[in-house]
DNA sequence: AAAGGGTACAACCGCACAACG
DNA sequence: ACGTTGTGCGGTTGTACCCTT
């Protein structure tokens, strides 16, 4: 099927929204709503489809949008959903009251990349395998941070009274190597022996499985792996995808909010960290 | 003061997907 | 099951503005 873009067809205007335009727009959706954006430019009176009508309301005229520069907070908070959720902007937009996608793409590409790749060498340094973070990827940063954090196999094992808090989360390969691997945040502190212990049923046969994201079609979490030979990270294909055991835990809709989760439903917080 | 380069941000484009007939 | 439509999303581009020389 070939569809000719909607701004193709003639007489629609392109290019930056005058105050004229906005006025109407803005008029028309607090009188009517905008229940169908390509009826709307028509019963509005505007000569602009209905896709840069819903463009342009949505980033720039909802009357909750918050303008302005972004603060510290929300710097910090971009960084971190950031490594989470990768350049899931709607995801990271949905955790920032009053910010857009947009302008959190543009934050993204105009400052914090830059100001990222400054500390890049110095987390490239305290990755073992000193393999350094690409921050163009549009994949989650877990997979290199990971990485760098799984213990070798030869390391001594952690008894279950070392663990300090949920973000050493322990796992079992088909082998039957536990390997600890450390997930630092400095906005997780939980209790001790309060996550819960994942055994090899769980994850899969050839490699451990992270599960990043859970997939909105239901059909069940995708990730990454690592590898139980050579503790490798595996970049997390588009289809990998895994079944959730039945185990009772609760699917939420994005890798962080699965995390909180799991930590929460183990009895290690009594409420989300507050992002 | 003018030119050139860099930056920030608004807007567009194309694709994916869900809903619906 | 299939085609069509509407919407949402991420990547990219265009341009106004700022800074440096």
């Amino acid at each position: 099927m070939v569809r000719a873009p909607c701004c193709e067809k003639m007489g629609l205007k392109k290019g930056p929204w005058t105050p004229e335009e906005d006025q109407v727009l803005i008029s028309y959706i607090q009188r009517n709503g905008h229940g169908n954006w390509r009826a709307l430019p028509k019963q509005a009176g505007l000569l602009r489809c209905g896709k840069s009508c819903r463009l342009r309301w949505i980033n720039y005229l909802r009357p909750d949008i918050k303008r302005g520069n972004f603060s510290r907070e929300e710097e910090e908070t971009i960084i971190k959903l950031h490594e989470m959720l990768g350049n899931r902007w709607s995801a990271i937009a949905a955790r920032l009251p009053g910010r857009t996608d947009n302008e959190i793409k543009n934050v993204w590409h105009t400052h914090l990349k830059k100001r990222l790749k400054q500390n890049q060498v110095t987390l490239a340094t305290a990755a073992t395998n000193n393999k350094s973070f690409d921050l163009d990827s549009s994949e989650p940063t877990i997979p290199p941070l990971l990485e760098s954090l799984v213990h070798s196999p030869t390391s001594p094992q952690p008894s279950s009274s070392e663990i300090s808090s949920v973000t050493d989360v322990s796992m079992s390969t088909q082998n039957g190597e536990a390997n600890n691997v450390e997930i630092k945040s400095e906005d997780m502190e939980y209790s001790k022996e309060s996550f819960p212990l994942i055994d090899e049923s769980f994850w899969s046969d050839d490699s451990v499985f992270l599960p990043t994201e859970y997939s909105s079609n239901s059909s069940g979490f995708s990730g990454f792996n690592v590898d139980a030979q050579t503790q490798d990270a595996v970049a997390p294909m588009a289809d990998d995808v895994q079944e959730w055991p039945s185990d009772g835990l609760s699917l939420v809709d994005n890798g962080m909010d699965f995390w909180y989760d799991l930590f929460i439903r183990a009895g290690g917080a009594e409420e989300l960290p507050d992002f």
